[in-house]
DNA sequence: AATGAATGAGGGTTCATTCAT
DNA sequence: AATGAATGAACCCTCATTCAT
């Protein structure tokens, strides 16, 4: 057999095989969480990746941490974008807005949507596994708002809390199933959303400005 | 009692205590609804009525029967709400934005997050049922908005529609978990998003300003 | 009350509407396993009948004395039509096998098909209810050929129990549903066991002529 | 083993157990549907053939497709009794009657009784999966009737279709109940039957001789 | 490592039967 | 006596997960 040939590296490489069926079944199953909705069943996320039911689970112990890694992975992406953002606000103290308009409307089309298990009662928001992706993101997008704030063009009373969970719900994908008309209203909402973030403010904000990490207070 | 003044609707009045679990079911469902999401077993929803699974299939042909019931139902809360602010806008013209925003934390309250069944595919928005709640819940709120239009409070590029699905989007309730942490944001987002409906407007709307009709109209 | 009036039938008079109601389920129930077979629910058993459901459990303790009565009545419409023939082979010896043939052919369309719950599993042809109307039944029809046999156009090695099982058999009414072609065959395959139940008889039959009783030994 | 002088099958071979499965399944129907009915829960199917219930539904999709494969299997074995039978025709003319008479009382016993779902309403007869099987059914029984028709020895009044619908009929299980006794009847009543197919007609039969496909025509 | 097959628990729905008016 | 309503058990089917190849 050819692993006889290459004993060296047995052990501890993951086969490249292996490896490319785990890409391949997170990609199909935040496709289809997008799609369909956080319930698709995992034999249809198997078939849809090319691989048998039981290679699904080869690689994640159970459904949730298949969840987790899409959002994990989605997570990552908006992060990318939002350091996209400040580097453009880095560059021109004037676009700090603009970048984060941008950031706001491209992070809703970069799948967000495929973060739709979040909402479900099982999922944990709090899991280890997504601490790191979580901080970044938070990280990064306090960053751009800072920025937007620096330039007098964001309202102080909110905080990266505040956007990230409206960002989450305007882009929520319509539970059950695809709603397409959906798609026009959302880029409508978040502009008016955003309408609503400039300095200066037009109304007194209940509450306390939140960070993502005040969501697990309660 | 005044079956005895009008004897003759005795054979088509419903009995009392089948009155008794119908509005049971259908408040148990509106809670489970905002809790759970759409995809609440019926059983768990007839439990928390405190009647037979049966029951329920009784007053509510199907599951699809008892959605409409529960949205009919929310409908005509939220049109009654908007009804008040109404009132309160043509007593006083400069409260019209005021009356905008008091009705729409108040919506927000009133379990709107139950309408999220609409939302799903198998949902039809134009079953019968549901027609004139429909038309009245949007009129209404149409006729809201407008006092807020015509008092140069309220941008000019958005409809009923548009509100109405941020509404819902923003006061969602992380179906099926409890996230009670959430009812912090609701208001403020709530409140965000008034500060961008108002006038003049701060930035231009892509797409066309939509009614509720235009949900399902792709 | 008029119960008053006339004391002393009270204890044993059903009321009269009481009878009707009776009357009508049992006919009900007769047309509608002849038409869905023995599965039908005992609601629409009601709702034909024009009763509430539960009136047809203050008649009948449980769905099988409800259909052992059904099984009573056609027994004794059978009888009847059986005498008729008994009549007829009185009135001219050489008309016994032709009646014979008459009666098996009215049987078939006296919705002896109702007689189909007889075939399930959970029915007790023994009971004591039906002891009465089966023999007498069997007795006609076992003149009725004794009459044929006599005259010497029955074959000598049959009884009762093959013509009546092999009648049951030959008309039953496809459960589950109406099979409408099916009456097509029907009278075509029982003439054609009449032939074969002429004497002289063309074969050797296995096993022992059989009365009904004897389907109870085993 | 084979496999390794034909690798090239070796992704499209069922395995060996899940072939063991599927038979059992099939086989367990078989004698449910005799014994039962038609309307055998399939959970009980299932604990009949040793294997879970979800094990029933990856073989077939629903009631019908299972219902559909005992049918065919029912069909393919008495079809090769039927074959049997010509080739006994063919090798002596003067044995073409006995040949069709043996054949059924084979049929008989081949458990023909599994074919009763065939009767119920939701049954397509015309479903593709069971034209070839039924073609060849027809086709040999027919042979089989031909040879005995050609020897004078048949009548000639009767098609494929009156014999096979009597078959089935007089065969039915009573369904549901386990009456044992019935199994005294079905030889002489077969018997009896085919004393009545004989040549020369005694009487003339109603209707029109008819085939398998006519049962459905209506 | 990967797969197809098997499994049991669970959800929706129907129906015989019981209860309250 | 009659009824409409209520009930729970049962059936069909799906799906997450485990097993055997």
């Amino acid at each position: 057999m050819d692993t006889a040939t290459e004993p060296q590296r047995r052990a501890t490489r993951p086969r490249a095989d292996a490896l490319r069926n785990r890409e391949r079944i997170v990609a199909a199953a935040r496709e289809m969480f997008v799609e369909y909705g956080a319930d698709v069943p995992l034999d249809e996320v198997a078939r849809r990746a090319g691989v048998g039911n039981a290679t699904v689970y080869r690689h994640f112990a159970d459904r949730g941490e298949l969840v987790r890694q899409v959002v994990r992975t989605v997570m990552e992406r908006v992060t990318a974008l939002a350091e996209q953002g400040i580097a453009t606000a880095d560059a021109d103290e004037g676009a700090a807005y603009g970048a984060l308009r941008t950031f706001v409307h491209a992070a809703a089309e970069e799948r967000i949507g495929a973060m739709c298990p979040i909402l479900s009662p099982e999922f944990d928001p709090f899991h280890p596994e997504l601490l790191d992706a979580r901080e970044q993101l938070e990280r990064s997008i306090e960053d751009l708002m800072e920025r937007a704030r620096a330039a007098g063009q964001l309202r102080t009373d909110i905080a990266v809390g505040d956007l990230m969970v409206a960002l989450s719900q305007l882009t929520r994908p319509l539970p059950g199933t695809a709603c397409p008309s959906m798609d026009r209203f959302i880029h409508r909402h978040l502009q008016l959303f955003l309408d609503g973030l400039m300095a200066p403010a037009r109304s007194d904000l209940p509450g306390e400005a939140a960070t993502l990490q005040d969501l697990r207070q309660d």
